[in-house]
DNA sequence: AATTATTATCGTAATATTGCGATATAATAA
DNA sequence: TTATTATATCGCAATATTACGATAATAATT
């Protein structure tokens, strides 16, 4: 095992996990906040400003270019990275519904 | 390796990562939903639901309790769990502040 | 052409996660 | 007491994740 069985879940739900799981990671919530306080595009800045290896932060950004949350455009020999707005957007929406629910604590635990 | 480096990063980015890895898994995003849907506080019920062995809800439930985001009452025989309100308000706090930041695309990314 | 700079990928080691059967624990019911 | 019900925990196997050195690939610079 080890092994997430996805498939006894409905889409949505696979669909929100992962989206969180990518979040799941001071890495990834460090690059992206960079990423948006910079509003610049950055990409080796990264390796000088986390203190990880190259090789590792080159394979978050791919994590997160792979759920579609930061998207990277060749610049010279250099890669800019950056929010893609819309996909962020649809992320807040999707949050944001998950969290918006109402939620009240039942009679049996007070 | 295999260990997040959690010592090179901010408490307040470690804390987040953490609160979203806790939703990363479809099981407990449905265990969630289940318990606000239903209101009231259940417990075995997940087993028949999810189509999970009993142990492997169980562990899901003490993830989610570890955090704090959910909470379980002794009563008779069972455990009823329900959601920690001041929790889950919280959390829904420190979501909110990541993503309601302003994300301006970039001049390099169009 | 050779060097340098930037990023991606490969391979690997260490650790974490997922899932489950078996078993333990605790409370109720017969 | 014995059985039943509900949950937790242990131990294990399979898979995933994290991290990094080495290396490849590409583009600019000298």
């Amino acid at each position: 095992m080890g092994l997430t069985k996805t498939e006894i879940f409905a889409d949505e739900q696979n669909k929100l996990a992962v989206a969180f799981k990518v979040l799941g990671h001071p890495a990834r919530i460090a690059i992206l906040q960079y990423i948006i306080d910079k509003k610049a595009c950055i990409c080796n800045d990264l390796v000088d400003e986390l203190g990880l290896a190259q090789a590792t932060i080159s394979q978050h950004l791919k994590e997160l270019k792979n759920t579609g949350i930061i998207q990277g455009t060749i610049e010279g020999k250099s890669v800019c990275y950056c929010i893609n707005e819309a996909v962020w957007k649809q992320m807040q929406q999707e949050f944001n519904a998950f969290f918006n629910q109402d939620v009240n604590i039942s009679s049996c635990c007070k």
